[in-house]
This record gives structure tokens, sequence and C-alpha cells, in this order.
DNA sequence: CCAACATAGGTGATGCGTCAACTATTCCGA
DNA sequence: TCGGAATAGTTGACGCATCACCTATGTTGG
């Protein structure tokens, strides 16, 4: 009943997970090394730069995020203690909350981004040629395609089986 | 001086971010509510089921599955609590433990396997061409080149620039 | 033999992520 | 206009990852 991998599938995925998980371990211990940031506060604070006022509805950013609000709320809260952004009420709505990017968000953000950028193109596209950049994106649309297919996030996927 | 991204690369990039980012939360979603392990757990007894004997030292665990000792050590203790591993002393070395798959281990990954397998076909595999599985392959194995070039995971990279 | 060092492994603090539950507003319809 | 539903956001508990440090045992050179 259980269709297995095959032997080239299996290597290609163990491959992949592997590489995915060294990748992701080494961009964020570079970058916290360089600039005391993690990828998460710089996603974060990559966001808010790319607001023209630098401000956004808390749970716009979690939407933009692609993170659950509860997730980002307390990211903000860990955020807010290093000072790297602060909250600001809404006049609109008496629940809402602007996040808003301190001075010294944006420095550490400005300070960040060379290095990273820098990482990942010597860890990632030094290493690839042009076909290999194309069907790098061609893959991860189609495996999107697949979590598309899915209920997304929220309520339990509900057995596929 | 940066070399930043160029749109198709910052495409690339983007895309690769988030698929392996939904991918990631969607595989451990699906394994944890069909069968309560998360995958940590499913690669720790996948690593003991490969024994002959179902035990490993520690190290020996830690080491192969590329994990810090600490991160196993903590982890062992939660599935230790939770009755799919025990330890046993090591006769030779004082110092030593081995960790030992329990009966309720074994059942649990056998009952995990099948439809973790299913799910990585599934989101993955049925998604991609032979080609894209050997793309997938080949970019894994460059990037995987580019880490072992750095100071792999130990004592801090140094600086890039 | 024993002091120094290496090795096996655990611990505690702290940051991060998820889930479930909670509070405070706003919205909407009778 | 008032009561319930939806919405914005927070909180607490708990699992997971890393770091720095600690203990206990083994190993080795003088």
């Amino acid at each position: 009943m259980t269709r297995w991998l095959d032997d080239r599938e299996q290597a290609a995925w163990r491959g992949y997970l592997r590489m995915q998980a060294r990748l992701q371990a080494e961009l964020h211990r570079r970058l916290q090394a360089e600039s005391g940031l993690s990828i998460a506060d710089f996603d974060v604070l990559v966001a808010l730069t790319d607001r023209p006022d630098e401000r956004v509805r808390v749970l716009e950013l979690a939407s933009s995020l692609e993170w659950e609000k509860s997730r980002l709320s307390h990211h903000l809260a860990r955020m807010q203690r290093r000072g790297l952004i602060t909250r600001e009420e809404c006049d609109d709505d008496g629940r809402g909350n602007f996040v808003v990017l301190t001075d010294a968000g944006r420095s550490a953000i400005e300070r960040a981004a060379p290095g990273h950028v820098e990482s990942v193109r010597e860890l990632v596209f030094d290493a690839l040629t042009d076909e290999d950049v194309d069907a790098l994106a061609r893959i991860s649309t189609a495996v999107g395609a697949r979590l598309d297919g899915t209920r997304p996030g929220g309520t339990r996927p509900g057995a596929t089986r």
C-alpha cells in the first residue's frame, strides 16, 4: 500500500534535508555572530523597512510574514525588550496596535543586511549554475503548489490516508 | 561592495525559503497529528531501528544525526519520559550510556513511518519530474560542498567579510 | 602512582514556535 | 440599543535548540 521512496528519491530527499538543516543553521549562526540578530528578527525588520512609514498593524505583519499571530506576538515582545521595535496604539481601532521600527532597529538591519546577503551568495548562489537557480525556483513553485492543495495551516490536515 | 541578489536570484531565494518553511511545518503537523511524534522523534527512532540491536551510544547517535550532544541529551530525556526509549549503562566505559529502543518506541515508529513517507511522496515527489529530482540532488550536493568549506558548526565562522 | 588532560554525557538558562485559552474591542442584526 | 458573533492581539504552558558550564570517568606521561 505504501509507496516507499526508491533509492534515487531517498538519496535526493536525505540530501535535501541535510543541506537544508545545515544551511539554515549556518546562516543563523553567521547572522547572529555578526549582528546579534536572529533570522526571525531579520525577517521582521525587513518587513518593517519595506513599509513607507516603517509601521504596520500586527496582524498585517503576521500575514505578510505568513506567521501565526501568536508567534509574532511573542517575537515582538522579545524584540521590544531589546529596543528594536515599539508599539503604538491605533486611533481607528481600539483593539489594534502598530508595530513601529525604532532607530536602533533601523540601524541594526542596515548593519546586518550586507553580511547576510553575502552569506547567501557565498553559500548558495556561488555554488549554483543558472540552470540550477531556475531548477530551484521551479521545484519550489511545484512543491508550493502541492502545499496550497492541503489545508493551509490552520486546522488539522485530517488524514491523507 | 556587497554583491546583492538580482531579481531572478531574489525570486528563487524567496521561493525556496517560503517552500522550505511551509513544507517543514506541514510535514511536522501531519506526523504529529497522525502519530504524536515530532520530526526529531522520528529521526531518532529511525536511527535506532537502523542498528541491528536497536541500541547506540549517545555520542555515536549524536554524530550520526549530526546533532549537538546537548540537544540530543535534552531530547532523549523527553523521549524517555514518554517511554519511547530507555538508557542502559555501558560495561566497557563507566561514562558511557546506551540508548535503547523500547517496544513502545518500535511500535510508534512502525505506525508512523508509512504515513510520513506518503506525505513526503505526496507533497514533494509527486510534484517533481525526474529531472527535478536530479536537480534537487545536485543543488543539495553543491550547497553542501560550500558548507563543508566553512567552519562546520563548532566555533564562530570568523567573519566572511 | 598520580596529576593533567580528554572524553561521555548531563544541566540550566534563554530564545524560539505552537496550541489553546483569554481579554478587549468592534460589528451587526433584531 | 443591546446582545451575540467576529476581530485584534496577548498569555501561559510546553516542546525544541543552543550556549556555557558541570560532573564523572578514563587515559597518559613523568
